[in-house]
DNA sequence: GTTTTTGAACTGACTGGTCAGTGCAAAAAC
DNA sequence: GTTTTTGCACTGACCAGTCAGTTCAAAAAC
């Protein structure tokens, strides 16, 4: 019943983390099934038009559960965020890290993010459209929460272009905020675009796509 | 009321355009109140968090009107896309002809086109804000209208792209659809992340981050 | 024996959609 | 030019259905 193909869509991993410390396996599984079965139906249908008891019904489990591991639908999903966003930035540094020891430049540093980015998104494509269905709306009860979590993962993206500024990998007069926001944009929107209206193309031709893009070879090639 | 300040969020203009050819003035001006009250309502909490009640209460008009002037909650909201793509798509062709009118090269048409989209975002928030909330959810009533939409307005960046090809300004090697797909990713999510984070940078400091990342003055100065 | 899950019943608030009826401006009848 | 009729646009109380969240006794897992 999902709506991609492929495997077990697991979010989880992610060691026991802040959520709860001292939660037993069992319990910690019972979540895990939560967070699969909330995470496509939301990105599916939204927030608002997806009901607990889908949920519960499709992580096989009972009502009452839902309620015996979350104090709230609200509190299921906030915590469903932390968890996606968690594994997002783990693997956008990683990424940065793994090029800086190899010795490549804050240029193969952005182009292996967007290798990961894309990654993630092709693993975890529910999530990565839930993400961006809810991330600029206001008035929400979560909004804090999103706040948050974005600023962690753009945080990653800056941290980069202000090093390449730094060694003077990068002309000084790009701004960084805009701009990470701008790449964060372009890979987020691709890869949604790549997934849901050009399913043919592989990964790779997606990553020469962006990486063109980066490297400014589109607009006015040499 | 409006989330964010400005003057009146008109939508509509785009003349009696195809919705209802023989409508009267009064029910015209209903209907344009019934777009401006959705489209910030259902921005900010989404489709299904908005009530028909709360739409029908800031149009200043009763519950029934909303149900005399559209069938169902769902083609108001699939009117209000349509009428609103129309807009945007007519806005980035009047750029790129008019920059091909004066002469300007295709790098000079997506530059334009990337100032219009930010105007148009600037403009109507509400609009861009649900569009890609909408846009990449599965099994929903008006997917297919969203994908139409969808393909109305990158058909105008692929184009340029494809010229520019044609035409020797850009490399062969680019890959249409998915650097069109990237280009308005970047603008729109660039645009959100704008208005939503970052609301004191001027829409010219946004566009020139953006314009730098598309000659490539990012990634290698030189 | 303690923790976790089950499953079904229940509540109270809310929602999309309906419909009989109102207001009113222009046309028709006089 | 006054009265009557027509029908479009709008109204808002109402209804049937839905949903988040609660409760709890009993079973299952540990």
């Amino acid at each position: 019943m999902n709506g991609r193909a492929g495997g077990p869509v697991t979010i989880g991993a992610m060691e026991s983390s802040s959520t709860t410390p001292g939660g037993s396996a069992r319990r910690e599984a019972t979540r895990q099934k939560l967070y699969e079965a909330a995470v496509t139906l939301i990105a599916e249908q939204g927030f608002s038009a997806t009901t607990v008891d889908e949920i519960a019904e499709r992580a096989g489990v009972a009502k009452g559960t839902v309620y015996y591991n979350f104090a709230s639908k609200s509190v299921l999903f906030e915590e469903l965020l932390r968890h996606g966003v968690g594994l997002l930035t783990a693997s956008l540094r990683e990424a940065a890290e793994r090029t800086a020891r190899e010795g490549g430049s804050r240029v193969d540093a952005l182009d292996a993010m967007i290798r990961a980015g894309l990654v993630f998104i092709d693993r975890y494509p529910a999530f990565t459209q839930l993400y961006v269905a809810e991330l600029w709306r206001t008035n929400r009860a979560w909004q804090s929460t999103l706040l948050v979590v974005r600023q962690q993962a753009v945080a990653v993206v800056e941290d980069v272009l202000r090093e390449g500024v730094a060694n003077g990998e990068f002309s000084e007069e790009i701004d960084v905020p805009l701009t990470a926001a701008a790449l964060v944009g372009m890979v987020l929107v691709a890869a949604l675009d790549w997934q849901s209206f050009q399913p043919e193309r592989s990964l790779d031709e997606v990553h020469a796509a962006l990486s063109r893009l980066l490297q400014g070879r589109a607009g006015g090639h040499r």
